[in-house]
DNA sequence: TTGATTGTTACCGG
DNA sequence: TCCGGTAACAATCA
């Protein structure tokens, strides 16, 4: 489920409800139950994003880290609690909003030096706005490797998925194995612009939509409407086939009339 | 029950 | 060192 839209409109959001309060916090699980009791009760003063990670600054505690990875997703609703469904690794409780977290990848506290550990081996996030776009330009112009690899590499740039991955080199008419050196500045740049748009528009519509829509028309169409070739069969552009093949193990799509072989 | 999934990490061989 | 392949893990749904 999650790309870098995702973690950013949930640190969006949950700064909103629960930011500024002090929590209950517990683990149903039973899982994180004693990394819990450390950040119990003290006052949540942010909730950052960067790239797919999640941190909760608390004060007089350990940051909370979190990742979402394939499968993890956070639940929220209104006081009063309800029980909790399937596997909450740890429920926030706060005054008005009760949110749930499940699946994740990582659920973690962490003191300073981890966290600086963490953001360094960590990418620009074209979501931020404090991130150098060159970082990773150095990175893609001096690789051999696929941009289909680099641009979903957390280490290169941080936020993209499999999703973003497939519909930005399409729309930046990249296959998606060429090499990274055999990018353009002027190639880089727009694909860098591409996907802090499509990301920002993510977050905004709480979805992925890369194809043009009307103001507002993204919550009436279908999951399929709002991508180009993402899981398609024919390209929406020359109509010709989407060759479907495996990347580092991650389903890949591209249309090799639009995106030729370098 | 099986398979698939919008992710990451460790490890290994070339 | 870099790059590509593999396995393990996470939770849920069709």
């Amino acid at each position: 489920m999650p790309e870098g839209h995702t973690i950013h409109r949930a640190a969006r959001d949950q700064t909103r409800w629960i930011a500024g309060e002090t929590l209950a916090i517990s683990s149903p699980q039973g899982r994180f139950a004693e990394q819990a009791g450390q950040i119990d009760g003290r006052r949540l003063d942010t909730v950052e994003a960067y790239g797919k990670h999640l941190l909760y600054r608390f004060e007089n505690a350990p940051t909370l880290h979190v990742h979402l990875g394939l499968f993890g997703r956070f639940t929220h609703h209104k006081v009063p609690a309800r029980e909790p469904r399937g596997a909450v690794r740890v429920r926030f409780s706060g005054s008005r909003f009760i949110l749930d977290l499940n699946g994740p990848n990582a659920c973690e506290l962490l003191e300073p030096p981890q966290i600086a550990h963490l953001l360094g081996r960590i990418g620009p996030d074209p979501l931020r706005a404090d991130a150098d776009p060159e970082r990773a330009y150095r990175r893609i112009a001096k690789s051999k490797a696929p941009i289909g690899l680099l641009i979903m590499d957390q280490a290169v740039m941080a936020g993209v998925g499999n999703i973003y991955r497939t519909e930005i080199l399409w729309r930046q008419r990249l296959h998606p194995e060429t090499p990274g050196a055999a990018l353009s500045r002027q190639a880089f740049d727009a694909l860098w612009a591409d996907a802090k748009d499509l990301l920002a528009l993510g977050v905004k519509s709480n979805m992925i939509v890369t194809v043009d829509l009307e103001r507002g028309r993204a919550a009436k169409t279908k999951y399929r409407e709002r991508t180009n070739i993402f899981a398609h069969e024919c390209c929406p552009s020359c109509a010709g086939a989407i060759r479907r093949f495996e990347m580092a193990a991650r389903r890949a799509f591209v249309c090799e009339t639009c995106q030729p072989p370098v």
